[in-house]
DNA sequence: ATGCACCCCGTACCTAGGTACGGAGTCAAC
DNA sequence: GTTGACTCCGTACCTAGGTACGGGGTGCAT
């Protein structure tokens, strides 16, 4: 049950190419999957979410090595775990960072709207201030 | 008051490289700054911040090109405010979709580090659900 | 009035992340 | 058993977003 896919198929249901399947696959990203005898590629049905989570994760931001990282600690539960633990973790405050920052970016925009709906002019637009005390490089304990 | 700056003090700054600045001004996200009878050019303080906004938001996952469209928000207040109006609030949701999968991500990491530290292993690891109803049209409250 | 750091500009080059090409084999419906 | 769509692989090419180079001018401290 459950029918394997082929390229295409897991190409279409995710939203890229073909190509980029096997540019994912030389990349290590997206693990070689069963081959028939006629080496055609043959997927099981989650190597479509695989496929939207790194798509996402691009999305927000992440490189291709991170969502890799992230991947790996997907299947690395049990060995090492230790150290899938602090990666994780930290992950976990960088992604929080981000959700601060895209809240800031958010409510500026709410302000400048509202403003907008107003009146006619707002000074001292609210977007630079948005991210201006960056959690970049780390929140500020 | 509150000195111009010149090139090298903006990039150092911000934390980026002078021609980097360069590239931002040809690609027209970062507005020309004035220019000494010399041709040096004078940013006023607040272009660390424009370009501290542009790395962020780059980090965030959007493009120069979306970073842009924030930026011309920023002043573009009085005028066509209808049509400013229109790309915040669409911003706006496309923010809270980020929003939206990075708590989910969070969580879902959050899972694997408690069953990680709890015992060894977790089958059906999290992470790909979490992205996979992905918010995009749907963002459920 | 010289030195050294900094800036100018144009142009070439680089990395990440794909995309496209094209000749050959495979699958399945007719 | 042929046809048309799909797949294989290697390799070349493309876009976005920078980075680096190099020859020449500027600023200012000594």
């Amino acid at each position: 049950m459950a029918g394997k896919l082929r390229t295409g198929q897991v190409a279409k249901a995710a939203g890229v190419n073909v190509e980029t399947l096997r540019f994912y696959e030389r990349r290590g990203i997206l693990k070689e999957p069963h081959r028939r005898s006629s080496g055609y590629r043959e997927y099981p049905p989650e190597a479509v979410r695989v496929v939207r989570f790194i798509k996402r994760a691009q999305e927000l931001g992440f490189t291709l090595y991170e969502v890799e990282e992230l991947l790996v600690l997907r299947e690395n539960t049990d060995a090492s775990c230790e150290q899938a633990k602090a990666t994780a973790t930290q992950k976990m405050e960088e992604i929080e960072e981000k959700i601060q920052s895209l809240r800031a970016m958010k409510k500026a925009l709410g302000v400048l709207v509202k403003s907008c709906a107003s009146k006619g002019s707002v000074r001292e637009c609210p977007i630079l201030d948005a991210l201006d005390d960056k959690p970049t490089k780390r929140a500020r304990s």
